[in-house]
Formats: structure tokens, C-alpha cells, sequence
RNA sequence: GGCGCCGUCGCCAAGUGGUAAGGCAGAGGUCUGCAAAACCUCCAUCUCCGGUUCAAAUCCGGACGGCGCCUCCA
């Protein structure tokens, strides 16, 4: 049974869906005006994991809805600047972020989609002429705003304190149009210059928080929802908002479970653009670094603590996943017949960890340690001939299943089929060194392997042969 | 001012009452033309101080240190 901590309740439960063995989940998702950080990163591939992990460890069928925001200031902003409509701006960065999210191996959700489609417009515009029939805003100047004081509950998620929360606290005070500093903007009146649709809830562009209750309730049917998830930071107030909004308008819970991701932090500091400490995959990879390595740094810590970036993180991450495909291929040498039952043991307690691991709470760490249990056991077994052939083949269906859920090995393979030479002359060097060694040249031979290092590509003499890899 | 989190080996990181997982790096050894890979051995008593308990890294109290939210933010 999967255990899941619920920032509603701060506490870990168990977690199930409500109906039809299939999960409904929503994850809030970029705002599309740039490339996506690797902080953004974290938390999508934290829901992907999560998203795997109800697949193929529970067995659950998931139905994810994950949004683009693509109207806000910043989009809008960036659209006028590049002279572009709105629509073809968000565009282009969707595109961006789905070739990141491909390279660090997110699955797709079953439905991406986007504020400014006309069905998501009218589902907002809808809820919130409900939102209206219920009592819960009032109009100003155009706009139209949710007010806090009618619903009791307000607050539950983020835990605050109604009384406490005035000294020192920053309140908005440039939004003079609102009865109570605290109430939000669901509808936006409309202004000279920017985008504007109307589908009843008057001429203007949607807050912030209403896409999101909105194309949930839309694309995942009746609340409550299963599972809601996303970044800590949108724990106040994006989600306490979308809360207010949906249980306000059907007046049922919202959703059932509220997941959140900590923070990542580079070299000890919060990301900002003003620290210049802001990167994105693409300056990742220019450093050198592979997207699988990043995935799997961002899985070796638990996704509840705050998670530092650093560069020596990167080339650690390098070197583990490392061990992890060089075992992989090493597996490929067992040839033996037999059996052997220590070997299946083995294969049956990495198993167990790695499933109780990923049920308790996510524990990715402990479910990498799971692997690499296995994989000096089996390597010691490699080494003292104790494994056949079908044995290695139970090795590498587990690790295939466990790679399901992490995604990182399958990664890092595809990466390795592209190496920075071509594989022809790869194998033809190797060849040639093959020559040289028979001939006890060890001068030639060194030096075609020198010459393959310095281009990325490292030679390793087996006894069953020469293997290439990539450094 | 309010709410909350964290402090485990040189680095990363599990463990949250039963006597310290795993990865990276390092030392020694085996194997190897050399190298790589692999294996074996070695490498921490958990920030500090008190308390509870037969037993605490794990619970309680305090100190010190780091961080988050209350405002756009994954």
C-alpha cells in the first residue's frame, strides 16, 4: 500500500483512489514566457516519479492533467515584446519545455492543456458564474474577485493563522479596489492592449489561480479529485486559492491529497535571477552533463527536503549511474548454463526493498540503494562464477522494472547509443587496436585508446572482448 | 510578529525507539601487457547540553547553526 505525505493533514497516509482503480491527478505546470529551471524540474520529475510509481508499482491507471499557463503578466508582457501574438509566443516556450521534459524522460500526461483554449475559457467563465450564484464574490471595476470571508474553511491548506498574520506580513496594498487585502482576483477586466475573451463572465482574461480549479474539475470530473500536486511555494496562495474557488463552487472537497515538493537550491541559495544562479537543462548540458545524471541527482534526495544543487553533485550523479550501466552491460557477458538460487534471492530482496521504499512516502533514495545492493551482489557473483545465463536475465528484468519507475538507466542508455563519434570508426579503432595488442605493439595500441579518450570515448578490455563507452 | 522545516562519514544521502543503508571520493590488496571495470578489506555513533527509557541519531526541553512560507515564484 502506497503511503503519501498529505500537506493537508501534515501527516502520511494511505493513498488509493476513489474510484475505477484509476488515479485522477492534477500537477500544476509551467507558465510559459521561458525556458523552465532545473528548480521547475525537480518538482515535475518528483510528479513523474510519483506518476510511475502509482503505474507500475501499485498498478493503479493514472489520468494526470498537467496545465501550460499561457496568459499571465509575464507571458503577456513577453508576447508584446517579441511582437508576437500571445498564442504563437506561449507556443514557442511550450515547445521548449517539452523537449527539456523529453530529455529528462517525463512520460506525457494524458492531457496538457492550455488556459487560453476556448473549452477551458468557458469552463472558467462558467465556474465562476457559479462562484457568483453562490455568494462568494463581487465585481469591481470589471473584475471580478473571490471574498474570503465567505467560506469558513479558508486557509485549511496552508495552515493560517486568520488573527496572526499582520505584523510584518507583507499585504498588497497597490490592490485598493479589493474589500479585504486577502481576497483574490478570479476575472481580470479587460485593458487596452491586452488579450481579452468573454464567455460570460464579462470581457477580460482569467486571476491566476482559476485555470487550474477549473481544467481539473474539467478534464478529471467530479470532485474530489485524488491528488493535487506541485511546488511547496504554491502551497500558499495558489492552492489554498484553487481550493477556495472549487469548493466554493461545487461545494464539495477539492482534492484528496495535496502533494508538494521542496525547493532546490543552487549552491546553497535560492535560484534568483539576481544571484545569477538560475539554470536551465540547456546550461546543464553545455557544462558537460548528461540529462539522465540530473534526473538522477534530483532522485537521490527525498523530494520533501530542500535539495542543494551543486556541481560536484552532478559529477557524483554521473559516476553512480555510471555503475549502474557499466553493471548492466557487464550482465550481458554472462553466458553459463544453470541456475543459481543465491542469485535469485538476490534479485527477490531487491525487489522487496525497492517496492517498500517507493511506497513509503517515495523514497527514492532508498530505492537507488535497493539497486546498488543488487548490484554488488550480482557483481560479486560475476566475478566468483556463481551465476548462469537465465539468472542474469532475471537481474536485468528487475532492474528494467525498477528503471520503469526512475526512468534514469533507460536514459542514460539512450544517451550513450549517441556518441560523440560514430560508432563505424568507434569499432573500427577498435579493431585496429585489436591488430596492434596481438601484435604486442602496446605503443599503437595506448595510443588509439588515448586518441578515443580525448574524444569522448573510453575503451575497456574484457575477457570477452573490447567494450566502448562514453565518458 | 505568526506558522513551519532542517542539522547523520571529506562530499551526497537513507534511517525517526532496539544498537548507523546506499552512492561519490580516499587507502591497501586481487585481477590486468598497461589501463579500465569488478571484487575483498579499511574508512561515522549521528551539531552541542540536559532529560525520559532496560534501550535514543530517532521521544521531550534548551542552546547553537542553516533554511522556508506569510508577496510573483516549482
Amino acid at each position: 500500500m502506497l503511503r503519501l505525505y498529505n500537506t493537508l493533514t501534515r501527516r502520511e497516509e494511505e493513498f488509493a483512489p476513489l474510484r475505477d482503480n484509476t488515479v485522477r491527478m492534477y500537477a500544476c505546470g509551467p507558465t510559459v514566457y521561458a525556458r523552465a529551471h532545473i528548480g521547475n524540474f525537480r518538482t515535475f520529475v518528483c510528479v513523474d516519479v510519483l506518476r510511475r510509481t502509482l503505474k507500475y508499482v501499485c498498478g493503479y491507471l493514472v489520468r494526470e492533467v498537467v496545465n501550460y499557463t499561457d496568459v499571465d503578466d509575464k507571458t503577456i508582457a513577453g508576447a508584446q515584446q517579441a511582437g508576437k501574438p500571445l498564442r504563437e509566443y506561449t507556443e514557442h516556450w511550450i515547445g521548449a519545455f517539452r523537449a527539456d521534459a523529453g530529455q529528462l524522460g517525463l512520460e506525457l500526461p494524458e492531457e496538457t492543456p492550455r488556459a487560453t483554449d476556448d473549452l477551458n475559457l468557458r469552463a472558467m467563465s462558467d465556474m465562476i458564474l457559479t462562484l457568483e450564484r453562490n455568494g462568494h464574490t463581487y465585481r469591481r471595476d470589471g473584475s471580478v474577485y473571490f471574498k474570503i470571508s465567505t467560506l469558513p474553511e479558508y486557509g485549511k491548506l496552508a495552515r493560517l493563522d486568520h488573527e496572526g498574520m499582520r505584523d510584518g506580513a507583507r499585504v498588497d496594498v497597490d490592490e485598493y479596489s479589493k474589500d479585504d487585502p486577502r481576497d483574490f482576483v478570479l476575472w481580470k477586466a479587460s485593458k487596452p492592449g491586452e488579450p481579452s475573451w468573454d464567455f460570460g463572465a464579462g470581457p477580460g482574461r482569467p486571476g491566476w489561480h482559476i485555470e487550474c480549479s477549473a481544467m481539473a474539475l474539467r478534464l478529471l470530473g467530479e470532485a474530489p479529485i485524488d491528488l493535487h500536486a506541485g511546488g511547496i511555494d504554491l502551497i500558499f496562495p495558489h492552492h489554498e486559492n484553487e481550493i477556495a474557488q472549487s469548493e466554493g463552487a461545487t461545494k464539495r472537497e477539492f482534492a484528496r491529497f495535496w502533494l508538494h515538493v521542496e525547493h532546490l537550491f543552487v549552491e546553497n541559495e535560492k535560484m534568483s535571477k539576481s544571484l545569477g544562479n538560475v539554470y536551465t537543462l540547456a546550461e546543464i548540458a553545455a557544462r558537460g552533463h548528461r540529462a539522465s545524471a540530473l534526473r538522477y541527482l534530483l532522485l537521490s534526495s527525498h523530494y520533501r527536503k530542500q535539495l542543494n544543487f551543486t556541481w560536484t553533485g552532478m559529477d557524483q550523479a554521473e559516476e553512480a549511474l555510471r555503475r549502474i550501466v557499466d553493471f548492466l552491460a557487464r550482465l550481458e557477458t554472462v553466458t553459463a548454463a544453470g541456475e543459481h538460487p543465491a542469485v535469485r534471492q538476490a534479485v527477490d530482496r531487491a525487489r522487496a526493498d525497492f517496492r517498500a521504499a517507493l511506497q513509503s512516502d517515495l523514497n527514492t533514495a532508498a530505492a537507488l540503494a535497493a539497486i546498488f545492493d543488487l548490484v554488488r551482489d550480482v557483481n560479486a557473483a560475476i566475478d566468483a562464477r556463481q551465476i548462469a545465463a537465465p539468472d542474469a536475465m532475471a537481474v536485468r528484468a528487475a532492474i528494467d522494472e525498477f528503471d520503469q519507475v526512475l526512468g534514469v538507466v533507460s536514459l542514460r542508455q539512450a544517451e550513450d547509443a549517441q556518441p560523440p563519434v560514430p560508432v563505424e570508426e568507434i569499432e573500427r579503432m577498435i579493431e585496429e587496436r585489436k591488430a596492434a595488442r596481438r601484435r604486442r605493439d602496446f605503443a599503437a595500441a595506448d595510443a588509439i585508446r588515448t586518441s578515443l579518450a580525448d574524444r569522448g570515448i573510453l575503451l575497456e578490455d574484457n575477457p570477452g572482448g573490447t567494450r566502448w563507452k562514453r565518458k
